[in-house]
DNA sequence: ATTTTTTTCGACGTTTTATCGGGAAAAATC
DNA sequence: GATTTTTCCCGATAAAACGTCGAAAAAAAT
């Protein structure tokens, strides 16, 4: 699919199609093999955080020797922030089926940020791993994977714009500002649930949380 | 100081006071040295990340050997843990001295949040290893540091508090939520300069932020 | 069946982390 | 001001984790 007349659609496009720094095994063996390793890595991630867990352990845990780890992941770190990658990708794409239906910017916006909260709640450990350790690095910013990062945050800018040419929210406030204010917000409880369990109910709290942000901003005075 | 009636003073108070676990050094010298550690830590912490961060390089860093620096952390993690405290205690100091004339929790609030982001602006160094790598940490739920961190957010939530008491907030609101969105809303764009230095005026941006904020949650229609 | 390509792994070298005991420097005691 | 005691520092060295390489095993191609 090439890049269209539709601005909305390129970008959803441009999210779901992040390449993944294919290694470009021949045998089934080998997809095999490199799943272990991603699923295994996880795991020992999440549980342990990147700096404790060791290669070793990851290796084991995927049922191959560490070398053979070494003949897909040239370091830790490289293992760890291609790791969230193809899940991220996996959200975009259930967000583009589950947004089809709506219309206004404001539906879509909070269908969006109450699906991330979702997406992390389902997928706790990578959860984990990305809210907690990648996202906030230092160090993503020189990888390929801030390439997602940024659609991730693209994609609020893009609607709070839109919301704005169609009248939904109040024009004359900076748009950069807005979307901060609507991702960390919700980025925080997102985060705080990943840490303590709290509050309870995810999905409810972060449903909740959207619904009043975008309406603080929608009902604005500027 | 004992803990007296007033519940806002003893918050700030225990938030000043945090045992920084002493390591009970007799000598100036040691003194001395502890300090050269902490400075070399936090240069290098900031320059290459904690998990890249060489025990070898503080050492040399700070002028002494790394046997010597083991003399004084138990290890790697235990160093990078230890080092927020002080300049957080600094912090709290600062806010307990320029908030004194302050009356309106909106007041209070405000210059909480906007000394937050300058005090991560004017110590960028700590500020990135602080918001960037120990806050969002999975593992600072196990250290003594999390008593600093529940601190901080902590004033937060008394704010909100005494605000709804004093009817400067409307009430009906769960204040763990409305204290979510200040923190996460103020934090994101601490967290966008530390990463891009942008916005560039980072105090003019939170504290317009903070403003905003406030404002918003000030007139919220329950 | 043989050759070629792909994948795996054990053995080994390197880097980084952490320990330990002896000796120097400072403080305390006389 | 000489001694004893305590505190502090470092070189040598052990332990652990990281990373490499060549050869063997498995799969695919001929």
């Amino acid at each position: 699919m090439p890049a269209g007349n539709d601005p909305w659609e390129d970008l959803l496009h441009l999210a779901t199609s992040r390449p993944k720094r294919a290694p470009d095994r021949k045998q089934d063996r080998s997809k095999r093999t490199e799943q272990q390793i991603l699923n295994a890595a996880l795991r020992v991630f999440a549980r342990d955080g990147i700096s404790r867990s060791r290669i070793a352990d990851i290796a084991a845990e995927a049922g191959i020797s560490t070398s053979t780890l070494y003949e897909y992941y040239k370091s830790k770190e490289d293992l760890a922030y291609d790791l969230p990658t193809s899940h991220l990708v996996t959200f975009f794409e259930e967000y583009k089926v589950a947004v089809a239906g709506k219309i206004s910017a404001r539906e879509k916006l909070h269908l969006y940020l109450s699906m991330s909260a979702d997406f992390a709640r389902e997928h706790a450990e990578w959860g984990r791993l990305f809210y907690l350790e990648i996202w906030p690095s230092v160090l993503v910013s020189e990888t390929e994977l801030r390439h997602s990062v940024n659609d991730f945050a693209r994609v609020v800018l893009y609607l709070i714009d839109e919301g704005v040419r169609q009248g939904e929210f109040p024009a004359g406030r900076n748009t950069y500002e807005t979307a901060s204010l609507l991702l960390g917000a919700v980025n925080q409880v997102i985060i705080t649930w990943l840490l303590y369990r709290r509050p309870r109910n995810l999905t409810k709290a972060s449903a909740e949380m959207a619904e009043r942000v975008i309406n603080m901003i929608a009902n604005e005075v500027v």
